[in-house]
DNA sequence: AACAGATCCAACCGCGAAATA
DNA sequence: TTATTTCGCGGTTGGATCTGT
């Protein structure tokens, strides 16, 4: 008891659109809105598959598209969600109003990923492109030591280790019915030494000190006060990272990261860690600045 | 002006998941 | 339960345009 067969690869055209087409494909969605793509051809008077009528309109034809080219903030914003997400264009394009998966898509093969690569960082694991080879292994069985020793981690990235090391003990950040909570794990994770972070939040060194000095009430408050600090601006990246996907429906990537069984966990890893690495790279080199590649 | 190579980007293709008969 | 369609996604292609010589 199948469907009937589809006929709908039957005379159809291919190729460049035709003004004509997208007026009636406009037309014919004004009148009956988006979806049922399958029928919409036939209905609309057009010889184009439907799916190529969903792909025009869903790239091109829709009123809310934004044209022109991609700003500063939209670029970093890509990058950052690329690290964090990969190739997951339609969600990425889900984070940046008007703009298409398609056009995010090829805006990162012919701009992002010329920069980064030419600044020296791979654009699948945004790190350092001669230190790749050696690091494509890391996991939780490797130690805290080992790993800076070989990625000087921005102090950035140091501070959100930390955080997690002096607040959440023997917790991991789940993201689960789009929130990040933190719930208790069994599974090892880094044994992170005590690292003070005394400097530098916008990862303009390398900032790492490995023992506090003997304790002095001024040096201990201001300690405090920076870590307070860390603690916003992280969990503000950390709103902005995790907020990835607020609408999650059932076939999207979003929905299946939910499903994994303890939630979606970020930063209970090496790689985790890396990924706050890469993004600080990335501000090192321009992103956040005013500068550009 | 003419040509070649590089770049851009709209469009196509194949695949997997969900929906459906 | 199974076979098939539909939908949506990411990767790739190829024609148009740009740039350098």
């Amino acid at each position: 008891m199948a469907r009937s067969p589809c006929c709908e690869k039957a005379h159809t055209n291919k190729g460049a659109w035709t003004k004509d087409e997208d007026q009636c494909l406009i037309d014919y969605i004004h009148v009956h809105g988006e979806g049922c793509w399958h029928s919409l051809p036939k209905g609309a008077g057009l010889l184009r598959s439907g799916k190529s009528c969903r792909m025009r309109w869903i790239n091109y034809l829709r009123p809310d598209i934004k044209r022109g080219n991609f700003t500063e903030e939209e670029d970093e914003l890509i990058i950052k969600l690329h690290s964090f997400l990969g190739n997951k264009w339609s969600i990425i394009a889900g984070r940046l109003p008007g703009r298409t998966d398609n056009e995010i898509k090829n805006y990162w093969n012919t701009h992002i990923k010329r920069k980064l690569i030419s600044h020296g960082i791979d654009p699948q694991t945004h790190r350092p492109l001669n230190e790749i080879a050696t690091t494509t292994t890391a996991t939780s069985t490797t130690s805290y030591l080992d790993f800076i020793k070989n990625y000087p981690l921005s102090s950035l990235a140091i501070a959100k280790i930390n955080l997690m090391k002096n607040n959440h003990t023997n917790n991991r950040y789940n993201y689960n019915n789009n929130n990040f909570s933190t719930t208790p794990i069994t599974a090892p994770t880094l044994n992170y030494p005590k690292i003070d972070l005394v400097e530098d939040v916008n990862c303009t060194s390398s900032g790492i000190t490995t023992e506090e000095e003997p304790p002095q009430q001024v040096q201990k408050q201001q300690q405090q006060q920076q870590q307070q600090q860390m603690q916003d601006m992280f969990e503000s990246e950390l709103n902005l990272e995790l907020s990835i996907g607020l609408r999650p429906s059932a076939n999207t990537a979003e929905s299946k990261l939910q499903q994994v069984p303890n939630g979606y966990q970020l930063f209970d890893t090496v790689q985790s860690a890396m990924v706050a690495q890469s993004v600080c790279l990335c501000r090192q080199l321009g992103y956040q600045s005013n500068t550009k590649y």
